[in-house]
DNA sequence: CGGATGAATATTGTATTCAAAATCCACCGA
DNA sequence: TCGGTGGATTTTGAATACAATATTCATCCG
């Protein structure tokens, strides 16, 4: 189909080896297609080719199975048992109702942080919120996780396991603070922030419940602009 | 160690090859191992042996490994780089926090079907909860199994998805039915469905939500009493 | 007698090989 | 011309092979 493409395959682009250390390669295929796939480089219904991403990657075709496995259990990619793997068609219900499980979780969780967060913790909330006001937009998503995170760190393992798992598999992480939406980013988080502070939990659960459902229709929004939800074009197989 | 044992270990007990379709290999040794690890035969803090495991099974360790991959992801196991996989000890906490997600998350649903179900949905709801009032203990397990997926079915697919993953996760599916559980469980779902057939989301909402906290509490203290949570008493390594 | 050291062994992570199945493609007949 | 048929090619799933690391165990030195 390509006469030039003598084995690189343009789909999916090569990358150095990097630190490479032994025991961790699944994880780094995982990374890596997960980035395609947010992204949007490999569109939904595409197939995903093993062969062609062992040699953009230069690894052998075991690890790149165990990510497959991985994301299809993210509901990032079909895994149909002899016909290998596609990339899922993510629609905008799908994000939106992915944020509003999100919500429904960190919701929990800044409950409890109005519960139980020390003066400690407290402080290096209100520490990270007021970076977050004055930065300029480099490192936001950052400061914005790192603000985040420490709300759940009050949270036990669980919950916290499963937000971790609902932070990763979404689009979004990449693009949310472009527009004007780290203002609106801002005034959420300063009403959680009171509502911890306050040691209200009810309050401090309804705040990121509307942050995180917002935070869910501005990256439709933004993935709409980008085509994100637009069929896959090229979708061969 | 055992001087009479050639090639098989006790720890995991042998299985047939069942119907052993090709593709298919990695699902059925996460069933395996999760079975082992849920129903507490592999202990907290035990080491899973690939090639003990292979063996057992039959299989190769190539879907070993993807099986232990996905457990991983499931927060069963913890996957150590290059020393392997061992059993995560799950407390009682790990437990109540599991079924209080499940309840935000099961609670959004119900609150959904209130809205949404049709006739013919509310018509199989009800058969399965009159089915589930009389039957004696055998399939119990199986029609409450039914009724939350009808009302699952009402949630958009990336809530039903976690719903998924939610319910395999947890041990206690296999023995939450002792005991007088099922009468209090009757209960509780005849709230729910009240709820739902009367169209009151916020209340179909709460009924749910209590009904998981309950089978939380309920589930953990079965789990106790079959001494799951005592640390694992011979964890060779 | 106790702890460190290093060779022997075992186990893991990754690559490679092999078999089964799916896909592709040229040919045939209507 | 179109659709079906059968064999070649590709791609997957699982098994095996190999290399790197970890673990064990006996020995040596204090």
């Amino acid at each position: 189909m390509d006469s030039n493409a003598g084995t690189g395959d343009e789909r999916y682009p090569a990358r150095a080896p990097s630190s490479r250390r032994r025991g961790a390669l699944g994880e780094e295929v995982v990374d890596y297609l997960r980035n395609l796939i947010l992204t949007g480089a490999l569109r939904p219904g595409q197939k995903v080719d093993q062969e062609a991403v062992s040699t953009a990657l230069g690894v052998s075709r075991s690890p790149i199975r165990e990510a497959l496995v991985v994301l299809s259990r993210e509901g990032l990619i079909e895994l149909t048992p002899r016909r290998g793997a596609s990339v899922v068609q993510l629609t905008r219900e799908d994000i939106i109702d992915h944020y509003a499980l999100f919500a429904v979780v960190a919701g929990r969780a800044a409950a409890m942080a109005a519960e139980s967060l020390d003066e400690v913790r407290l402080a290096e909330l209100r520490a990270v919120h007021e970076r977050f006001t004055v930065e300029n937009l480099e490192n936001l998503q950052q400061l914005n996780q790192a603000f985040h995170r420490i709300i759940n760190l009050a949270a036990p393992r669980r919950t916290r396991w499963l937000l971790g798992h609902l932070e990763r598999s979404v689009p979004a992480n990449y693009f949310e603070f472009a527009d004007g939406w780290n203002r609106v980013a801002v005034d959420h988080h300063l009403a959680i922030l009171e509502a911890i502070v306050a040691g209200d939990p009810e309050r401090a659960r309804s705040a990121m419940e509307g942050h995180l459902l917002e935070s869910g229709r501005a990256a439709a929004a933004q993935l709409d602009a980008r085509g994100f939800f637009d069929a896959g074009p090229d979708q061969n197989t």
